[in-house]
DNA sequence: AACTTCTGCAACCGCTACCGA
DNA sequence: CTCGGTAGCGGTTGCAGAAGT
């Protein structure tokens, strides 16, 4: 079999500067598709990378000189795409050369796990994906593979320019150093609570298009909506816990909340199978499933929000006081993406923060 | 309109770990 | 055990579009 793999019209990817070549996410995907198929392939594969080995060294300092560099073309993706799509990947070297690629293992390694690969999730990281971003650090530090695999779809390159040109931005705008105590308090009481908001928030939106698609003319379900004052409790209790950090007591909170479905975006769709459409037991069974993982998320959080720890309190009134007005307000402006003005203001004035006891 | 600065991201570089001969 | 090749990781750079002047 073979495939012929057209060329894509630019798949608008959000947020992209550089215009780049088209993401081939059509081909991409057939490129899965025919990597199921593979044996007969394989063995060719096999052979060619034997081959690619033997005449390598040969080839070395000549193919050295002409070793393309810099942005891929299409031709070179899609080149590299039907290569691995028949072939499979891996021993990248030795691939890059059976291709026909002028380029680098390294480089087409990276090409296919970066950008290429059709699972690669594209565009602005979710409140969830944000939240577990800042938590997974806090634990491990700058390990972006590790805390990469924890994001399905995810790169480690894109999770390093996240907190590069987003998070390290922030410290800066508070003037402090994105490893001081402040701005990891500031992350810790601030941002992350924000975050489990709005990830409660669409995952609450979320519930509720399901369950409206479920339960069509019925009455409206109703949900607990977490609220930044009691995010700020479950962490405060959580701090009790020996080996976890408040950033993984809302970590935990969210995604377990989120644990059917990796993301609000991208389990919506999914979830809001129409009743009735010719579904079957399975179907159905899905649904009764999810129903229950709602109901039984809402409550935990419910549970986790009923007790408090007055001590606890105290740090953050320590954490407020050492934070000049004027620097809190904007720096939490600055978190405002996607959110309106009024909104953020209203959510994270001091007075807010303080009518939050 | 022209120019400069800022921003975000893809790609590269250097290093280390691992593995097989 | 050593050595060479490869894969993978984290840091850095370069570039193009956006935003500002």
């Amino acid at each position: 079999m073979e495939m012929v793999l057209q060329p894509q019209r630019a798949a608008g990817i959000s947020g992209g500067c550089r215009p780049g070549p088209p993401r081939p996410a059509a081909a991409a995907t057939a490129a899965t598709a025919a990597m199921m198929a593979m044996p007969r392939a394989k063995r060719e594969h096999e052979e060619m990378m034997e081959a690619a080995d033997g005449a390598a060294a040969e080839v070395e300092v000549e193919a050295e000189a002409e070793l393309r560099r810099g942005p891929w073309t299409v031709d070179e993706d899609l080149t590299l795409i039907n290569y691995i799509a028949e072939h499979g990947e891996g021993r990248w070297n030795a691939l890059a050369r059976a291709a026909g690629l002028k380029r680098t293992g390294k480089s087409c390694r990276l090409r296919w796990l970066n950008y290429l690969r059709p699972d690669v999730k594209r565009g602005d990281f979710t409140a969830d994906e944000q939240l577990l971003i800042l938590d997974l650090h806090s634990r491990w530090g700058n390990r972006w593979s590790k805390i990469a695999a924890q994001l399905p779809g995810r790169t480690d390159n894109e999770i390093k320019n996240y907190w590069r040109t987003r998070v390290q931005k922030h410290a800066k705008q508070l003037n402090c150093d994105v490893n001081s105590a402040r701005f990891k308090d500031a992350m810790r009481f601030l941002w992350m609570p924000r975050l489990a908001e709005r990830a409660a928030a669409a995952q609450h939106q979320h519930h509720q298009q399901a369950a409206a698609a479920i339960v069509s003319g019925g009455a409206a379900v109703s949900t607990t909506l977490i609220t930044v004052p009691e995010v700020m409790t479950m962490m405060m209790n959580n701090e009790n816990d020996d080996d976890r950090s408040p950033c993984s007591a809302v970590t935990t909170a969210t995604t377990t909340s989120s644990s059917s479905s990796h993301t609000s975006s991208e389990s919506t769709a999914r979830d809001a199978v129409p009743v009735g459409g010719g579904g079957g037991d399975d179907e159905w069974a899905a649904m009764q499933q999810q129903d229950q993982e709602f109901w039984s998320t809402a409550s935990a959080l419910q549970q986790l929000t009923a007790a408090g720890s007055g001590d606890h309190h105290h740090q953050l009134f320590q954490f407020q006081a050492d934070l000049p007005l004027q620097d809190l307000t904007g720096w939490v402006q600055g978190f405002s993406d996607g959110v309106s003005p009024e909104t953020t203001t209203q959510l994270w004035s001091l007075d807010d923060i303080w009518r939050m006891q």
